[in-house]
DNA sequence: TATTGTTATACTCTATAACTATA
DNA sequence: TATAGTTATAGAGTATAACAATA
């Protein structure tokens, strides 16, 4: 409790900042395809696997159940994923990417990719991939690992 | 547009999902001390600075001017800092912490610290020194760097 | 004219609890 | 008894616009 560190040293604090600069440009660069960071995040792990469950989904974005709820509404509504029940358990509405939803996904995450690289090009390739590991650790930190 | 890469490896995923662990962990830790993230960087720059503007706190926080108004509001009416109007420029409300506000800071980072090491505990120091420097790269993209 | 701080408002995001249907 | 999904609600966070005082 002698001379505390500069808050400007608070990893805490650097994410968050770092967050609020990156994410409203992203959801800028999505908003064109009627999409916002946490929509298109569900629609990529719809289109990257087959009958993800909204549970899955809750935990893999960090997300609360009752929120994914809403997302695949608006995705669904959108036509761009539907909701299956699960043959396997009945409990499980399985979401699924319909065509349509590949194809948004697709060009979304071209305009993602050159947006997120206007705000990272000054860190090399190498840079980021060291900051993808070390980000990757602190997002998974305490997971249950029953996942796919 | 091919095979798009899988959400893990986008960066503003990455960064709005470590966010998402490490923030309601850290305000979990202020809340004994009546703060939260946002409180807690608020007076944190009034304790490293002297008359900190408003402007330069929005700016360094990466929020609103309008928000920072209810923010120092709380922290006024806490006792933790005050505002007074510089004598160079009057339009300007510097803040400035107060002795309590410097011991609730100093307990503050304390328990800051012990929650973030519990979180990040799996990096080594050399690793988080790593991370802190790309995020603040990151952080600071494109900051005028007119201030202090 | 431009800037600092402020108020007001609407919108998104987050957190919690309770409920249903299935297991 | 536990789990997947849903609804409802309140609170926190964010984005915009407009205004007064001062530069």
């Amino acid at each position: 409790m002698t001379q505390p560190r500069p808050l400007r040293d608070d990893l805490g604090f650097l994410l968050a900042v770092s967050r609020a600069r990156v994410i409203p440009a992203v959801n800028g660069a999505l908003r064109g395809a009627g999409l916002n960071v946490r929509s298109y995040s569900v629609l990529a792990l719809a289109c990257e696997r087959e009958d993800v469950s909204q549970r899955e989904l809750a935990d893999e974005l960090r997300l609360d159940p009752s929120q994914i709820v809403a997302i695949v509404d608006g995705l669904e509504d959108a036509g761009l994923v539907r909701r299956h029940v699960s043959t396997t358990d009945r409990r499980m509405r399985a979401v699924v990417a319909t065509p349509e939803g590949r194809t948004v996904h697709a060009a979304a995450t071209d305009s993602v990719v050159t947006t997120e690289d206007e705000l990272l090009g000054e860190l090399s390739p190498t840079e980021q991939d060291a900051l993808r590991a070390l980000l990757t650790r602190i997002a998974d930190g305490d997971r249950t690992r029953a996942l796919t």
